[in-house]
RNA sequence: GCGUCGGUGGUAGAGUGGUCAAUUACAACAGACUGUAAAUCUGUCGCCUCCGGGCUACGAAGGUUCAAAUCCUUCCCGGCGCA
């Protein structure tokens, strides 16, 4: 075993395949992988209890967020509570992100509902450039966006109360030591899906040029060096020559394991991650960022991926939209993976109101199991905080567990 | 009985001569959401539509006016006050 406090053992390979089912130690205890990782943004994963995810979903991760931690309550106040494992009784092991995604999302992506996926295959605008040396809340403003990118980094205007804040590779890895998840990635700049290749390509430049800033970082840290390990992300947008690229560069570095992020477009996602995963050392974990429906983790793992993390589940949870089994098998094209086909359904919706089937009769998860679509119907329409609590509950479970049944059957086809 | 205030779309409640099919909120009906600015956001919400518009509407019936939810008359209904 190594003596890095995060380390990755491959336990079986899929035959002619990039995927792989294996385990990720660390230390708060190891991750069966292909896993689905929950979101806590805020060291919380919202409206659960973590005594939820031990009992209802079955979790063997978490992960929160560098940015927001840092501007609530502040990774010294997270520090002084423990770590984020003790502050907020995780006892599972911990990711934190970067920062990396609110560069996109408080920035290129402010206040225009552009999501991370392209829709379609045109590039429509272009993302402001980087104006070196022009931090003010009303720049930010005036260009509909609460952050500005410059070679050294970032420069956030809160979304909570307007204050400047500047991120940079170094600044990202010493709050994340702060924070002192199992294991923290490295700053990047996640791209608009919106942006043309010659963005792409500067950006990702850009990022490679922090990774290498943060690998440093980290190892002039020696207590955070024996506790933490790091993920480099790569990225590159759409064109599969930069993913290539961007993976090289990064393999070439001292990580840990490697984030895929950025934007993708829902066609060629497979193409994207095959490009990278088959540069990418094998030894090493791969987490796919920010992705997680249910046919995104079957390309995902097809494809190389170990790990993915999603805010779906909670999300689409809250206001009344779950997972279900539609009662359909579907295989993959090479004959991998034999899983449910699944769909959501919006349980407010009026045809519910009086169904009093159980939430998902072809699941045997505690809430999809007890409780009915018109209960579910009721709490929504009546505001009752129960409903985004149960829902939540449901779709954690539910993509949780369907990640796990991928995993088993990788282990039963080569027994 | 007299006086007075009021009766507006599923609800509450704006509007008090034209720009009103009628502000707004809620409810209702749908939709969106992929490293969480998110218990959020968007659309529809009188009827019909060839999406240009047409029709019926603000307690009821009459009336004034080029034009009425808005002014006048009577009636019906409700709150309050006085008998």
């Amino acid at each position: 075993m190594s003596t890095k406090p995060v380390s990755f053992t491959v336990v079986q390979k899929i035959p002619k395949s990039l995927g792989r089912a294996g385990v990720i130690h660390t230390p708060h205890g190891d991750i069966e992988t292909p896993a689905f990782v929950v979101v806590g943004t805020k060291a919380s994963v919202k409206s659960l209890m973590p005594e939820d995810l031990r009992q209802y979903v079955g979790n063997q991760v978490t992960l929160a967020n560098t940015y927001h931690l840092f501007l609530q309550p502040g990774h010294e106040v997270v520090k002084a509570g423990g770590g984020l494992n003790a502050f907020a009784h995780w006892e599972t092991p911990t990711m934190t992100d970067s920062g990396g995604f609110q560069v996109f999302s408080l920035g290129a992506a402010f206040g225009k509902g552009v999501t991370k996926f392209a829709k379609g295959d045109v590039e429509t605008e272009l993302p402001a450039r980087a104006e070196l040396n022009v931090y003010s809340e009303k720049h930010a403003a005036d260009h509909g966006k609460l952050c500005q990118i410059d070679e050294d980094g970032v420069t956030f205007t809160s979304h909570i109360d307007g204050s400047l804040h500047r991120f940079t590779a170094e600044r990202s890895i010493e709050i994340q030591h702060a924070i002192g998840a199992d294991i923290i990635i490295a700053f990047d700049e996640c791209t608009s899906p919106t942006a043309d290749r010659a963005y792409q390509e500067e950006a990702m430049h850009r990022t490679h040029r922090w990774a290498k800033r943060s690998v440093l970082a980290h190892k002039q840290n020696y207590e955070a060096l024996k506790k933490q390990g790091l993920f480099g992300v790569v990225q590159g947008g759409r064109h599969l020559d930069l993913r290539a690229e961007s993976a090289r560069i990064l393999a070439s570095m001292d990580f840990d394991g490697f984030g895929i992020g950025g934007s993708f477009s829902k066609e060629d996602l497979g193409d994207s991650l095959r490009v990278v995963n088959e540069v990418l050392p094998d030894d090493k974990p791969r987490h796919l960022l920010g992705i997680g429906e249910p046919e995104d983790i079957v390309e995902g793992i097809l494809q190389g991926c170990d790990t993915f993390d999603c805010v779906q589940p909670t999300r689409i949870g809250r206001t009344g939209t779950i997972y279900v089994h539609t009662g359909a098998m579907k295989t993959t094209p090479c004959g991998t993976f034999t899983y449910p086909e699944t769909k959501k359904i919006s349980v407010r919706n009026e045809q519910y109101k009086t169904d009093h089937s159980p939430l998902d009769p072809l699941s045997d998860g505690y809430v999809a199991q007890k409780y009915t679509k018109a209960y579910l119907a009721h709490l929504f329409r009546a505001g009752e905080i129960l409903g985004p609590h149960l829902a939540s509950i449901h779709n954690l479970y539910f993509i949780t567990n369907f990640t796990k049944n991928l995993r088993k059957q990788i282990l039963e086809k080569s027994a």
